[in-house]
DNA sequence: AGAATATAGTTAAGCGGTTACGTAACCGCT
DNA sequence: AGCGGTTACGTAACCGCTTAACTATATTCT
């Protein structure tokens, strides 16, 4: 329509060689008219770049990783890329089957909070050059960078705030499978516990399923055993849900029965009365991190590849009502 | 490898056509050993299918939109399609860019809860015959069917809850801009009013900002009022927080300085103390029948098109101990 | 036996772009 | 006129699949 090759028409929408201004006004023009719109798929094969990422958490419908993709969202859109979520909702087969699609599909960068189980086709990711980062959690074998949050820190800080406060009997709610995540607080936990002379209890380590009925079963015990605990840790929001809703039906009230720390600062914690205790974590700055970390890689590409290092990122405790010094 | 044609391994991976069992074995085997990955881009390319689709939400971060992506992703994911999922951020530019994208990216399908804007290139999905539907908004005009949810009855719903209890002066808070979800609402609670005869008070219907801040300033000055309402329907989860954060402010406690409905059943909200009483939205339903819709209009494509009609669930009051009779 | 039919596999075009290479036109210079 | 150098654009191969059309071989039928 604007008696010109296809080549030249390609040379205009990628400003890769010089054009007449009065052709490439042509060009446009029947673009225009034409309603034409280039191929991503046509141009993938050639090129072999997609523009497009993925990130694949457990659950989407937990804050944190809500969170998380939100942020690698924002910072990816802008670059003309787009985002492939992929929710293995913590099943080993599930994030296979996702890994095998996204090679498939030939993303050009995954960002990924992996399950936990070990994944050779990782390993495939790697071969073919595709770059990856690990966002929050860390993966059994290492095959590329590490972005997440320093849970031991952060595990130790929450425990020696309770010690701190004088509790001597303090629980520990966290989930099944042991992510790192998991076992980066409970280090942090015992460590803490080590540090001022005071004894591991075991039972007061409670490792529970993580659904919300599971959870609601090992709060209940831990409530009503005959020594309850003083305070508890609860290592993420189902585990807080859990314990506050066993609470609830025993009428225990914090922090008079009870002293409570929760992770995961989302808006509504602050508005408990009184307000709980909690542990924020910097999400905001594990996307930005990650991002970076991907862009760089997938700028290098083949180019001489200096393996990003690992970074842990601290979380914060937000102190408010849900703790009493005793 | 396995000495056969391109023909032969295609039509093998994709059973269309009966091949030797040996051959099979033969190129299963160069498959196995090659580590041999179809691209999915080059089969796009022939088939101008991509086995992805898109969802466009305003807010990840909103537990309501992440329970939609969640529920959309799960039913998807079976059949091998891949999920981009697309955050307007409530930008109409931005869904404009994401549209744009999504077109020259070739999706198989689109489910939208648009930003409210009138945005033209929705009607090249339709010239595309790329499957459309909008989910929980209605767009301002209409491109295809729309699931969402009956928001005059339920706002009509909660009003007259309130109404039953005694209340007179009932104050709503909406976001703004005028999405379909809050007229209709609104709409309830004015036809729940008028059929009680209770006259319509513009100074209680509130209209703010969707940010926490605009709404807490909202919040307070209708709870400072010299004639405070004796009830509030938050319509949102913003909403709902902004009001908590006022009331806690101002040490004004539900049931009894004032009666609370919240939008948004979120497990959080049935631990405060008292539980509120919030409006539970069918989103497991609105996923079902949104995906549904949009796999019968894939399979059908350039069928003849019966076009589906918009869909409108109910949701669900859940009372609980937030609202006083008065 | 020879034709008709099945069966198993190959050939090559085409999907819609990108890009190395080629070419035509023009300019200025000797 | 003939030559080299620019400038502006076209040609055609190629990316990695699918698939219609074709071929070659084996089987069945009259």
């Amino acid at each position: 329509m604007a008696g010109v090759s296809t080549a030249t028409v390609s040379h205009i929408l990628n400003n890769s060689r010089p054009v007449l201004p009065k052709t490439r006004q042509r060009v446009l023009r029947a673009i225009e008219r034409l309603n034409y719109r280039p191929s991503a798929i046509a141009r993938s094969l050639t090129t072999n770049i997609t523009r497009s990422v993925a990130v694949m958490v457990a659950d989407l419908t937990n804050p944190f990783f809500a969170a998380i993709v939100r942020g690698i969202e924002d910072r990816i859109e802008p670059h003309g890329y787009n985002l492939i979520v992929c929710n293995t909702d913590e099943q080993a087969a599930r994030e296979a089957r996702y890994l095998e699609m996204l090679l498939t599909r030939r993303v050009d960068g995954l960002i990924i909070a992996p399950t936990g189980e070990t994944q050779p086709l990782l390993g495939e990711f790697a071969h073919h050059q595709i770059p990856l980062v690990f966002i929050d959690r860390k993966p059994p074998e290492s095959y590329g960078p590490v972005i997440a949050v320093d849970n031991f820190s952060i595990g130790r800080k929450a425990t020696e705030y309770l010690i701190r406060l004088g509790h001597q009997r303090i629980a520990i709610l966290a989930r099944k499978p042991m992510l790192s995540t998991v076992l980066g607080r409970l280090g942090g936990y015992r460590q803490a516990l080590a540090n001022h002379h005071l004894p591991i209890d075991d039972s007061l380590i409670c490792i529970t399923e993580h659904d919300l009925d599971a959870v609601a079963v090992s709060a209940r015990r831990l409530l009503a055993s005959p020594n309850r605990p003083s305070a508890i840790i609860a290592t993420n929001q189902i585990m807080t849900v859990g314990v506050l809703q066993a609470m609830q039906e025993q009428k225990l009230k914090y922090p008079d029965d009870i002293s409570l720390v929760c992770f995961d600062d989302n808006p509504w914690v602050a508005l408990f009365d009184p307000p709980l205790t909690a542990v924020r974590q910097p999400i905001t700055q594990l996307c930005d991190v990650a991002i970076d970390t991907l862009q760089q890689a997938m700028k290098r590409k083949s180019e001489k590849v200096s393996p990003t290092p690992d970074l842990f990122l601290q979380a914060e405790l937000i102190e408010r009502a849900s703790c009493k010094s005793i």
